[in-house]
DNA sequence: CACGAGCGCGCC
DNA sequence: AGGGCGCGCTCGTG
């Protein structure tokens, strides 16, 4: 079997390429790396695979190409069954190159076949665009062949059907049979053009830096490539595997907040006694459910409130205000997480989400349908595992600013990375050992926060750690300037739109109103924020997807343990009890891996903190 | 009537 | 007065 000895995408090779940043995080300069390692064990087969369509038995059967160490291919594509994929899987283990996870792993692990690693073109090239001034274009592997031929790309096919129509007792439908013309799927041939087009152009990314100011590490870019690559496949497992989830104590705790299931059109008996009690506060008839009528309400009482969010409301003092604070809470679970979210989304005691790795322009996860990363806390006892099964839900503690510390460097800052709760630590200097308030600041200047009390804890910040401030605050003058950003590994902000550079440039000119000059500036500084915090919150997205990508690989090791839930910087792990300790060993051993590969040589720490329980609510 | 913008709130 | 989301509601518009 041919070796292929440039492991890009190799987690491990890139460590060896990733020389120790010089501390100053984005403006890092470029490190040697071109993907060469002479460690044998990283060799590793490549294959390119596509599945070949089928009227009746749609991706049964997959079109695969091996390569050799150049790329170019071995031999002839070749057309196996999904358990002559299984078979190369187990017996080479090799690099699956494919168009799109949930396109081809998706059917893939339906068939009962996991695989270990792969390089998914279409995440790869959502990493490469921005970088080429070319962000939002079609990513999958025809549009790359035809931008090579210099030919319009097409656009990128929709996301498969949901897993709405996979569910158990249905027969997962094909994307043909839904979407038409198997066109939409590329051959192995766009697929292996593709894919030596990408390795080219990461290779370039080494000697062409792309955009002005944007530093250019291809070890960090290749881990960064490998990382997302695994959590396009991790995704697609956990929609396949779902949250353990127990339907009669969900419907317990609906039962103590909101009473027993209304009929249909008809509000739950409790929010039916707040919404008449909320009437005779007013002494006239008020739609809760309506901001507009809500605010109209208090006016009428000579109340002028901005808006209704519940912050406001508590400065007011009305006795109705309570009662809409109920109604609120309670009408949120109602519609969000209620009966009928029961009904759609948890099946056989699972619930199944769709995770969309780096779905988020910062490099986090998307999900869509049911809400799978905004779970209230008050339902999460409904989380628990099978029987002789326990959970493990680790959380990476104070990721963010450790991230600061990390990316920035500051001197002061590394001081306190060794304390267990960094906020204490934080809170010891300049904040009276008032942790809230450190936190408070902390997180005020990740977030470009500008008013309020935070004020003057932002100047203290400023003056205990200038280097961690400045680097914040020149993210936010690149944006405000329509700058990119990118993080450590170097993904790479979208650019602002066209409209954003109208506003700012009016505002600026010399025929300025006085009204565009403020909202020029307005617009600016709202793209200062957003770049301030990109840099901080992608650089934990990088993390996270490498701690993720880490722990996936050694949990190969246990038997019956799957990852079943990941939260921007937690992760629950369904596990045999008796295996329990060593997943949690192994979260936080992937966390300390993932600090050295994402942050090398720096002094942060990025500890994780897992805790074993058979039931989430229990896990905070 | 369908669609979508705006609102508000859940999570990090 | 903050960054990033998804989702269900209301309400105005085509």
């Amino acid at each position: 079997m041919p070796t292929f000895s440039v492991t890009i995408l190799e987690t491990t090779s890139a460590l060896q390429n990733r020389a120790p940043q010089n501390g100053t995080g984005q403006n890092g300069t470029s490190q040697n790396g071109t993907g060469q390692n002479g460690l044998g064990q990283n060799s590793s087969v490549l294959a390119v695979i596509a599945p070949v369509p089928r009227a009746v038995d749609a991706y049964v059967r997959w079109e695969i190409q091996l390569l050799n160490d150049d790329n170019s291919p071995l031999g002839l594509p070749r057309e196996i069954s999904a358990t002559e994929v299984a078979a190369l899987e187990s017996e080479h283990r090799p690099r699956w190159i494919f168009n799109d996870a949930p396109g081809t792993y998706g059917p893939l692990l339906a068939a009962g076949v996991r695989i270990e690693r792969c390089h998914d073109i279409m995440m790869t090239e959502r990493l490469l665009l921005p970088r080429q001034g070319q962000y939002g274009e079609p990513a999958a592997a025809q549009a790359i062949s035809a931008r090579l031929h210099s030919q319009p790309a097409p656009p990128d096919p929709e996301p498969a059907p949901t897993i709405h129509s996979a569910m158990p007792g249905q027969q997962a439908m094909g994307l043909f049979e839904e979407e038409g013309p198997a066109a939409q799927v590329p051959g192995i041939r766009v697929l292996l053009e593709a894919y030596v087009d990408q390795r080219e152009r990461i290779d370039l990314l080494a000697e062409m830096p792309v955009g002005e100011g944007i530093s250019v590490n291809p070890g960090a870019f290749k881990l960064l490539v490998a990382a997302d690559s695994a959590c396009a496949l991790i995704g697609v497992e956990m929609t396949r595997v779902g949250m353990p989830w127990r339907r009669e104590i969900h419907e317990q705790i609906l039962q103590a907040r909101l009473g027993p299931r209304p009929k249909p059109g008809t509000r739950p008996a409790v929010m039916a006694d707040l919404a008449a009690q909320i009437n005779e506060a007013f002494g006239f008839a008020v739609n809760p459910d309506s901001p507009a009528d809500l605010r109209a309400a208090f006016a009428r009482l000579g109340v002028e409130i901005e808006t209704t969010r519940a912050w406001v409301l508590r400065t007011v003092e009305h006795p109705a205000v309570e009662h809409i604070l109920n109604y609120k809470e309670l009408q949120r679970l109602y519609t969000a997480n209620g009966w009928n979210w029961l009904d759609e989304w948890v099946h056989n005691g699972r619930f199944r989400a769709e995770y969309v790795p780096a779905g988020v322009v910062t490099g986090r996860w998307a999900t869509r349908g049911g809400g799978a990363l905004q779970i209230p806390k008050i339902i999460r006892g409904a989380v628990r595992a099978d029987p002789g099964c326990t959970l493990v839900v680790a959380d990476a503690a104070q990721l963010e600013p450790r991230v600061l510390v990390a990316v920035s460097g500051d001197p002061a800052l590394e001081a306190l990375a060794d304390a267990e709760d960094l906020y204490t630590a934080l809170a010891e200097f300049g904040f009276s050992n008032d942790r809230n308030k450190a936190k408070i600041a902390m997180l005020g200047t990740m977030y470009g926060q500008t008013s309020g009390a935070a004020g003057a804890w932002l100047a203290t910040l400023r003056y205990r750690y200038p280097v961690a401030m400045d680097f914040l605050e020149d993210a936010a003058r690149r944006g405000e300037q329509g700058r990119l950003v990118t993080t450590i590994l170097g993904r790479t902000s979208n650019p602002p739109s066209g409209v954003w550079t109208e506003i700012v440039d009016a505002g600026a000119g010399p025929a300025a109103s006085r009204a565009q000059e403020s909202q020029g500036r307005r617009v600016a500084r709202d793209r200062g924020r957003f770049t301030r915090n990109f840099v901080i919150q992608g650089a934990a997205a990088d993390w996270a997807a490498v701690w993720l990508s880490t722990l996936r690989q050694s949990l190969r090791a246990v038997d019956g343990a799957d990852i079943v839930f990941f939260q921007h910087d937690e992760l629950m792990v369904h596990t045999p009890v008796d295996s329990a300790k060593e997943v949690a060993r192994l979260t936080s051993e992937a966390a300390d891996t993932a600090c050295r590969l994402v942050f090398p040589g720096g002094r942060a720490r990025t500890p994780v903190r897992p805790i074993i329980t058979d039931c989430y609510a229990d896990a905070k």
